[in-house]
RNA sequence: GGAGAGGUGGCCGAGAGGUCGAAGGCACGCCCCUGCUAAGGGCGCAUACGAGCUUAAACUUGUAUCGAGGGUUCGAAUCCCUCCCUCUCCGCCA
């Protein structure tokens, strides 16, 4: 979420830059709507100042020994006659000016930092490094369906179990699969500084809000709905007889749960409403989860394989810092992903978003790309982000700086790496002229000593 | 699933319709005293939003916030309803 000052004090900037993420902002709405909450607003802070005003008096006048039926507390009283119902009137009428601002502001995306390349699509991204030299094979590279059907990637079980886009893994791969998220796990953990946490997989409706998930993207998202029993309240008033409660009574939101598309969800909502501590900055997390993904939309994409699944598994890195930190914390992130690769020996390059390919939170991205043979292309592995304070804003999630004061944080993330992606990587990148497929080095302690997968 | 107890500021904890943004304590900050590692005294110390002033900050002022939402009332942390969460005991369970 942008800071709401900001659209107040300098609009047409913000809008402008907007516009080169492709996002038109509707200006006149968003005037026309503060406009209506400045007069309400100051029209209900009046009538609750004058009932606060004279309720106190009335309390004081009762507090000095006056019957109710005095004549002080009368006048009061008769003072007070009307403010209780135009006060409702203006409070629910500024309820609903502030829900339809609030509604505006969590679906404006993120401003984009001025390093960020303009541009349309992916075409308009910026390469910033080549690393790794592309392997060349002496025979037709096999992509890692073919490779995998023989060393047990099983599409057809998984579709029976489940359906289109799932993979079951067995034997070598499988443990391969695992091998690959323990690697990573223990680089992050032993050489770059990261806090292993393990995290729930079902988070509510606030924790997607706070990363910015929803309310935009709800049709990207698993829901798990829980039933539970509504009941009606019913009160009795002063006069014996029952008042009717709200029609809405008992219906929460906590009831709907969400799987997490990203371990980023519950990893950055741990510091969601809280106030850190400077020192305890920066905080570094590092978690392997599935992650699920309804891919709605993305029909007829990827559909051979298992670049793009609705369940995989991802090591993520994330990051809450101070906000004079977060760039270089961006490249040192970036640099911690990079290694996974490099130390894999997996051909790959960096990339800079342009503001038209950047997700909805960020203000920077770096993608990487890794190299796939039988692609003959660079395909995404990572996406490491800067979100500044926009995630921070719409979690509360701060710090008490130098001066005591509580400020928002800036939160960071990218994946270190995706699993399930590696996993291809690695197959279509060691593969052998027989089919067989060679254990990467760092990995071999991972698989029990084993140097190549073979059917 | 059954029974019970709770949710108040950074933390602990009082308050049980009015003068309460909320006693007291801890922690923290500044000052004083003392001087030797511990103690005494004073003052300050929530957040968000609005308005005024302003380049801005500071400041002044208003409003909201005692788990969330709704209701009763001239007035709600306090009474009523619904929901959420935490803890204890029993049951079940990986």
């Amino acid at each position: 979420m942008l800071d709401i000052q900001l659209l107040r004090n300098d609009l047409a900037g913000v809008a402008a830059r907007l516009a080169t993420r492709g996002f038109a902002l509707d200006t006149t709405r968003f005037q026309g709507l503060e406009a209506q909450r400045k007069t309400i607003q100051i029209r209900t802070q009046e009538l609750q100042a004058a009932r606060n005003r004279i309720s106190k008096m009335i309390g004081q006048h009762r507090g000095a020994g006056h019957g109710p039926d005095d004549e002080e507390v009368g006048d009061l009283m008769r003072e007070m006659q009307n403010i209780p119902d135009q006060l409702k009137e203006a409070e629910k009428q500024l309820g609903e000016i502030q829900n339809e601002l609030q509604q505006l502001l969590e679906v404006i995306p993120n401003i984009p930092h001025s390093s960020v390349p303009i541009g349309k699509s992916e075409a308009d991204n910026l390469e910033v490094r080549k690393v790794g030299n592309i392997p060349q094979f002496d025979f037709v590279a096999k992509d890692h369906v073919d490779l995998g059907e023989k060393l047990g990637l099983d599409f057809d079980t998984a579709a029976k179990i489940s359906g289109a886009r799932f993979s079951v893994l067995k034997g070598g791969l499988a443990r391969l699969h695992r091998a690959l998220a323990q690697f990573m796990l223990d680089t992050h953990t032993e050489q770059h500084g990261y806090t292993e946490v393990y995290v729930p997989y079902l988070v509510n409706a606030d924790s997607m809000r706070g990363t910015g998930q929803l309310p935009k993207f709800k049709n990207d998202l698993f829901e798990i709905r829980r039933e539970t029993f509504i009941a009606r309240g019913v009160a009795i008033g002063p006069d014996g007889n029952e008042i009717r409660q709200s029609e809405t009574a008992g219906l929460d939101r906590a009831q709907e749960m969400f799987l997490i598309p990203t371990a980023e969800v519950p990893v950055t909502n741990m510091v969601r409403d809280e106030i850190v501590p400077l020192e305890k900055l920066p905080m570094k997390f590092v978690a392997h989860t599935p992650c699920f993904r309804s891919e709605a939309g993305s029909y007829g994409r990827d559909t051979r394989g298992m670049i793009r699944q609705h369940q995989f598994d991802k090591v993520e890195l994330v990051q809450m810092v101070h906000p004079d930190e977060s760039y270089a914390a961006l490249e040192q992130l970036l640099g911690h992903a990079e290694t996974i690769l490099q130390k894999l020996a997996l051909p790959y390059r960096v990339v800079k978003l342009c503001t038209g390919d950047m997700g909805f939170s960020a203000a920077l991205t770096y993608d990487i790309e890794v190299w796939l043979p039988a692609q003959n292309t660079y395909r995404e592995i990572s996406s490491c982000s800067n979100f500044e304070a926009f995630q921070a804003r719409r979690m509360q999630a701060r710090f008490r700086n130098a001066q005591g004061k509580p400020e928002l944080l800036h939160t960071l993330n990218g994946s270190g790496l995706a699993v399930g992606r590696t996993l291809v990587a690695v197959l279509e990148n060691y593969q052998q002229a027989d089919g067989s497929v060679v254990v990467p080095e760092v990995l071999r302690p991972y698989m029990g000593g084993k140097e190549k997968l073979t059917s």
